[in-house]
RNA sequence: GGCGGGUUGCCCGAGCGGCCAAUGGGAGGGGACUGUAAAUCCCCCGGCUCUGCCUUCGAAGGUUCAAAUCCUUCACCCGCCA
């Protein structure tokens, strides 16, 4: 069972660095382990580059493993050096409980918390953290640590190259370092998976544990996802693409998976998707034979909204998103189904008695485009659609027989970015 | 603490008294091709009540008909010396 695990994970791309493989293959193969990863709330909301190391965790509990999600309270409030090079402001205090909040819903719609054979975990950092006092951490955790050691990691000494580092941050590594021994300690845990960039923290567990303890455990990484063209995944125009609904509608979350390009389609399969293997070689397959189809975009899409919104949410923006660029006539389409489309997109409404402002304010008002001088230069480059037909001139304005279903406008700015207005 | 160098539009980086909303590259946007892809080519890329006007070149003052460009003070960064 695990052994298949380890070989899928690895048909999977998804290991980076292990510490001992073979251990680490006979202490899955035994029992089924207590594992963990932190999530340091560095944000209101994880995003899908978090996304590759939760999946990691749900395929560890999906073949009987015991995880701890662990949400870093404390370690968040000092700020990881990790692949930055340069110091993080810190956040206050309030807003990082706030944000360690919203992370721990987040997570918790990927594992299974009620599962009576092994069931999911939460920690929080803080809560052993915090009751340390500034001494007895020097005394008891930080006497094992060599400085030397601790300026030869990755995340250090690219940074005393690149304009210095604060104590605070350097003291991070001996703060996941501690988290580590303690769960270790409390409940047993014995396995840390982490981005790849996380190696160095990890490892600093490791040797605490040994030093303190006499123990071993072991560490995992995670290969950080890159695209092909060299730019950073989870990154759009928009900025990053969160889980948050409200950060990154439904249907921008789907939009995003679709327009995977057909050089990562493969990879991102492998490692977003809990399809069987031949299904997902089927898939790839099709890439090859009939790009055009993008049949394993859509499949990706499907799954990946289905899992983070929710399979209603995602029947919605599909139909919203076959409504808005299928060769289908907007006005063919029934007003319920135009109006859960519409619902995922910006939108802006107006007053039925006022005269009908001209498509350059209301794509302005939308929030689609920072100004009317930009909603301009889309009419003047003739990327001006109203209900998928293009219209020119900056003066043009709808008119009441524009309307479809009597309330309702599309207004397109480009191939597909889209927004809606609504005469109420 | 002393001396020197720097701070320019989303990012990098020219400009060093008028011809500057400011060269160039990247990112981004529109168009063509296609598949809501990639590559390529063309165009755009501060804002507005848009043949003109307004606001930008670390901050605040000043010199000048005219300043991103000169002067003064302040803040931050980077070197060298202490």
């Amino acid at each position: 069972m695990t052994t298949q695990l380890l070989a899928d994970l690895e048909w999977r791309g998804l290991i980076a660095q292990t510490t001992d493989r073979e251990g680490l293959l006979k202490d899955l193969n035994s029992k089924p382990l207590k594992f963990y990863i932190g999530f340091d709330p560095t944000a209101p909301s994880l995003h899908v580059g978090n996304l590759v190391v939760i999946l990691v965790m749900r395929r560890f509990q999906l073949a009987g493993h015991l995880p701890i999600a662990l949400v870093g309270g404390a370690t968040g409030l000092v700020g990881d050096p990790s692949g930055r090079n340069e110091e993080r402001t810190l956040n206050d205090e309030t807003v990082v409980v706030q944000w360690v909040e919203n992370i721990r819903k987040q997570l918790s719609k990927f594992l299974d918390f009620e599962s009576n054979k092994n069931p999911a975990v939460m920690a929080n950092n803080l809560d052993w953290t915090k009751p340390v006092s500034a001494l007895e951490f020097l005394r008891d955790i930080g006497k094992h640590f060599s400085v030397n050691q601790m300026l030869a990691k990755d995340s250090v000494s690219s940074r005393l190259e690149s304009g210095g580092i604060s104590y605070t941050e350097f003291s991070y590594q001996v703060l996941q370092a501690f988290d580590y021994l303690e769960l270790y300690r409390r409940d047993n845990c014995r396995l840390q998976l982490g981005g790849s960039d996380q190696w160095g923290n990890i490892v600093a567990g490791l040797d605490l544990i040994r030093k303190v303890e006499g123990g071993s455990a072991h560490a995992f990484t995670i290969p950080l996802m890159a695209k092909s063209d060299g730019s950073k995944f989870g990154k759009t125009a928009g900025g990053s693409v969160w889980l948050d609904a409200d950060m990154t509608s439904p249907y921008a979350f789907y939009q995003f998976w679709i327009n995977t390009d057909d050089a990562d389609v493969e990879k991102y399969l492998k490692v977003f998707s809990f399809k069987d293997r031949s299904e997902i070689e089927r898939l790839i397959e099709t890439v090859a034979v009939n790009p055009g189809a993008r049949e394993a975009q859509r499949e990706l899409a499907r799954e990946l909204t289905s899992l983070v919104h929710g399979s209603d949410q995602c029947e919605k923006v599909e139909a919203a998103s076959k409504a808005l660029f299928g060769q289908g006539e907007l006005k063919d389409l029934d007003e319920k189904t135009l109006a859960s489309a519409l619902a995922q997109l910006p939108k802006v409404t107006i007053d039925k008695s006022e005269a009908f402002p001209t498509w350059v304010d209301l794509l302005a008002a939308t929030g689609v485009v920072e100004s009317k001088s930009a909603a301009r230069r889309i009419v003047k480059e003739n990327g001006a659609y109203l209900n998928n037909e293009k219209i020119s001139g900056e003066d043009f304005a709808p008119t009441k027989e524009n309307l479809i279903h009597g309330k309702f406008l599309v207004l397109r700015k480009g191939k597909r970015d889209l927004a809606s207005v609504e005469v109420i």
